[in-house]
RNA sequence: GCCGGUGUGUCGGAAUUGGCAGACGAGACAGACUCAAAAUCUGUUAUCCGCAAGGGUGUGUGGGUUCGAGUCCCACCACCGGCACCA
């Protein structure tokens, strides 16, 4: 009986689309369920065979939840705006709506012959007016909030994408997205306020669940560190400040470093005899690129201020100031207090320049190495502090500044200001006019959308504009405020905008009086299992735990976090083990494993490869596997007996199926979920013959995976009405999960000689009798001294032997 | 350097609280069916010694705890991901 993927597939697939039995339902009074995978991208190159794995994941958890009577939400949509379609667009001279029309058309093919249930009736596309909408009405409110300003700042700059980069697009030096050098710029940018969270997106990951490298990825990088800002005075009455996480060593200070763009060596220019040595300093450090500044193993180097000194407020010590490119203007004040004795780059920096090495922490060698792991220490040279532990000299001398006015505790963190313009045309034009009287006003929001124009060119220009830029009669605009002449602001949002809050769009997706009713916020909020890629833990995550916040904040949300539950998926790669690319060649199209071996065989694989959040290399071979299980499953029914019970001799595994494939969906096992159904249809198979019951449960528990030819062989056996429209997921009854008699193993000082097949409850001294009655045991104990008896229940006996 | 993770047959990968290492799948080998091949079905498949019964060795390396360690502890090695002159 050979099986008709294709026939049979077409047929469910269009039975669920005319009934739409996946759309989620307004009955609020059930249970709900809201699983979100991250919405594709509609790229040119259509699906590879990496995109469906979390798709199918969740498309698996929320045909469960269906089956066990939950409301579910499993939306679907297009986070479209983007330079891929925009370059594409440009090369090809078509528009880029146009393309991305066509790249969704091909997606929601691919992804529909995959059978996933998403509910098609909530897809939305976040270059779609109605949907742009709310992204700028949000971008509005955060304006109103003042978490949105205008500043003229030095930014990333792609020199390829010739557009702006947010700091987290920039990786290693280079752009995120298309590996072309990054330069700095001076620009005049909107920015946001993302730190103004920082302190809420730490604390708060403790109200979700996310996996632990997820939640450590985003504190690293929100990099909260403790410490205390200290006055230095200097010989010119300004005073210096600077930010330390060691005010404890203030006693071991011996120079000052402050970053070569710091603003006081422009006041102090007048002072400076060696003014010529500092400029050449300065303009070397401003040319290198991050990628150079970011080279390792680099030696350090600097220039001394000549003219100036800082003045050590512990102990009114003068010491010189440097100028050195290890500090970094960004960062708390843009000028360090170096202790060379436990710092190794104030040490490398001292060695290099011969200056003192004072010890203030008993314990290490200085003059030899920085010593820096003296958490544990005791304080010496240290006037006040001396005898003192690391900790108590830390508090000690915080006081101190403070009741002198010297200084006080502060807290700095890592994370910048969210940059969020970009001089491209494809994406949400931010809604704000320039006025030369009122300066920065947004537009009303009864014009929302402001619509993107169309132009004649989407080329990015050389200077630095958007596209719109040259838009006149688009930008020329009157002020909504004072009614006089304004102009429009012409970058766009990033990509990351319409993707920070897609999630609550789907909850009421054809609203156009909110961005989605009270109600349906109140019921469907928040998303109680999202997957996604790690690669967006401190990009998409971060931003959309943020805008979340903000809307909480503002009365719009009703949950401080967005997203309950968090994992994430493995990669799939190549044949060969590589990440699979157009360029290396490994790319495998998941519409040739449809066309050949069916959406059910290609879904049982893709779950089936191996541990879910790990990477695993693609099987042509392996995937025959999945595709002998499916028709080993729809040959059942040439053995099909009759039977409205489980039998006897199948009832244990059938209970310990039930319970171990619905623990392994939710604790995303999926793997061993579809190995223990192989290994129950092997127990089938050793009976030979199955029964209506059996099939029954059997079909079900198959159904997540794969869920057409389960409903084929419920339908064609008389099984029921349907198993989507019974929605009954089986019970399993505990006590039937344990066999009559078990295997123990008999081990004479661990090494193993026998195996006993005995009664579950058997005791103790019974099961040693028997494991004592066993010739081999008998040889092994022979005449030496038995010092040790240890019995495990269901598991084993250990006879410990001593001559 | 800091943070997180991984290391198990030929390959993908399994192993609740420490309790039969290698489930399940692939591949390979042998057999059945066939004129033949494919498909399917059955069996074998960590490794070494042995005709066999049986025994030795095995989860990156070296130690340790324990009756018993893939799992716990200590010290390493290799690889992957993130951050990185963040004071």
């Amino acid at each position: 009986m050979k099986y008709n993927h294709k026939k049979v597939e077409q047929k469910w697939q269009k039975i669920w689309e005319e009934k739409g039995v996946f759309h989620a339902s307004e009955d609020t009074s059930k249970e709900k369920f809201y699983a979100l995978i991250e919405f594709p991208y509609p790229s040119g190159q259509g699906l590879h065979v990496g995109h469906p794995r979390p798709y199918t994941a969740l498309d698996t958890v929320a045909r469960k939840r269906r089956l066990q009577g939950y409301n579910v939400l499993y939306p679907i949509g297009w986070d479209a705006f983007g330079l891929p379609t925009e370059n594409y667009a440009i090369k090809n001279h078509i528009h880029p709506e146009i393309v991305t029309n066509k790249n969704i058309e091909r997606f929601k093919k691919q992804i529909q012959s995959l059978g996933i249930s998403f509910d098609w009736s909530r897809e939305i596309n976040t270059t779609d007016p109605n949907y742009y909408k709310w992204t700028q009405w949000i971008f509005i409110q955060l304006f109103k909030h003042g978490l949105a300003y205008k500043k003229e700042m030095n930014v990333n700059w792609c020199t390829s994408c010739k557009c702006v980069l947010a700091n987290e697009e920039v990786v290693n030096g280079v752009c995120e997205r298309c590996g072309s050098e990054v330069v700095h710029k001076v620009k005049s940018q909107w920015m946001l306020k993302i730190t103004e969270y920082a302190d809420r997106l730490i604390n708060d990951l403790d109200l979700v669940e996310y996996p632990d490298r997820v939640k450590a990825q985003q504190k690293n990088w929100i990099g909260r560190s403790t410490g205390a800002e200290v006055d230095f005075t200097t010989t010119t009455g300004d005073v210096l400040t600077i930010y330390t996480t060691r005010a404890d060593t203030l006693y071991g200070a011996t120079y000052m470093v402050i970053a070569p763009e710091h603003p006081l060596i422009d006041k102090w220019a007048d002072r400076l005899t060696n003014m010529d040595e500092i400029r050449k300093y300065q303009a070397s450090a401003a040319r290198k690129s991050d990628f150079e500044r970011t080279e390792v193993a680099k030696e350090k180097t600097g220039v001394m201020l000549k003219g100036v000194r800082a003045v050590n407020p512990v102990n009114n010590k003068e010491i010189p100031i440097f100028i050195s490119d290890y500090v970094l203007v960004s960062y708390g004040t843009g000028a360090i207090m170096a202790v060379p004795a436990h710092d190794t780059r104030d040490w490398e920096f001292a060695k290099k320049f011969d200056l003192p090495i004072i010890e203030v922490v008993k314990g290490g060698n200085v003059q030899e190495e920085a010593f820096t792991d003296c958490a544990s220490g005791i304080m010496v040279n240290s006037g006040m502090l001396d005898g003192l532990t690391v900790d108590d000299a830390k508090k000690k001398i915080i006081d101190w500044l403070t009741a002198e006015g010297k200084g006080h505790a502060k807290v700095n963190y890592k994370l910048r200001d969210w940059v969020f313009s970009r001089q491209r045309y494809w994406g949400e034009p931010i809604p704000i006019v320039h006025c030369e009287k009122c300066g920065y006003v947004p537009i009303d929001e009864s014009e929302l959308p402001l619509k993107l124009p169309k132009v004649e060119s989407y080329e990015p220009t050389d200077n630095g504009e958007s596209p719109l830029a040259k838009m006149t009669d688009w930008i020329e605009t009157v002020c909504p405020h004072c009614g006089g002449k304004a102009i429009r602001e012409t970058d766009t949002m990033p990509q990351w905008a319409g993707s920070s809050w897609y999630y609550l769009r789907y909850m009421d997706p054809h609203n156009n009086k909110e961005l989605a009713s009270k109600d349906a916020l109140k019921y469907w909020s928040p998303v109680d299992w999202y997957n996604g890629g790690m690669e967006h833990t401190t990009l998409h995550l971060l931003y959309s735990r943020f805008w979340h916040k903000f809307l909480y904040d503002i009365g719009i949300v009703p949950t401080p976090e967005p997203y309950a539950k968090r994992t994430s998926h493995g990669m799939i790669l190549g044949e060969n083990g590589e990440k699979m690319s157009k360029s290396r060649g490994n790319v495998v199209n998941p519409d040739e494993i449809v066309e050949e071996y069916g959406a059910d065989t290609m879904r049982l694989y893709e779950m089936f490869i191996g541990d879910f959040e790990k990477a695993a290399p693609w099987s042509q071979a392996s995937i025959k596997g999945c595709r002998r299980f499916v028709e080993r499953f729809w040959n059942l029914q040439s053995v099909l007996i009759d039977g409205d019970k489980i039998r006897p001799e199948l009832e244990s595994q059938f209970n310990k199926a039930i319970k171990k494939v619905g623990e392994d969906i939710e604790n995303i096992k999926f793997n061993t979920a579809i190995a223990t159904l192989m290994a129950l249809i092997n127990d089938i198979s050793n009976v030979k013959s199955i029964n209506k019951e059996e099939l029954r449960v059997f079909s079900i528990l198959l159904n997540p995976f794969a869920p057409h030819v389960t409903e084929e062989i419920y339908e064609i056996c008389g099984l029921g009405s349907g198993i989507i429209a019974e929605q009954s997921w089986p019970e399993y009854d505990e006590s039937k999960c344990v066999d009559d008699s078990v295997e123990i193993v008999v081990q004479v000082n661990g090494k193993i000689k026998a195996k006993l097949n005995i009664p579950v409850y058997a005791q103790k001294d019974y099961v040693l009798e028997l494991a004592k009655a066993d010739e081999n045991v008998k040889k092994a104990v022979g005449n030496m001294t038995v010092i040790k008896e240890i019995f495990v229940p269901k598991k084993l006996i250990n006879i410990v032997v001593k001559p």
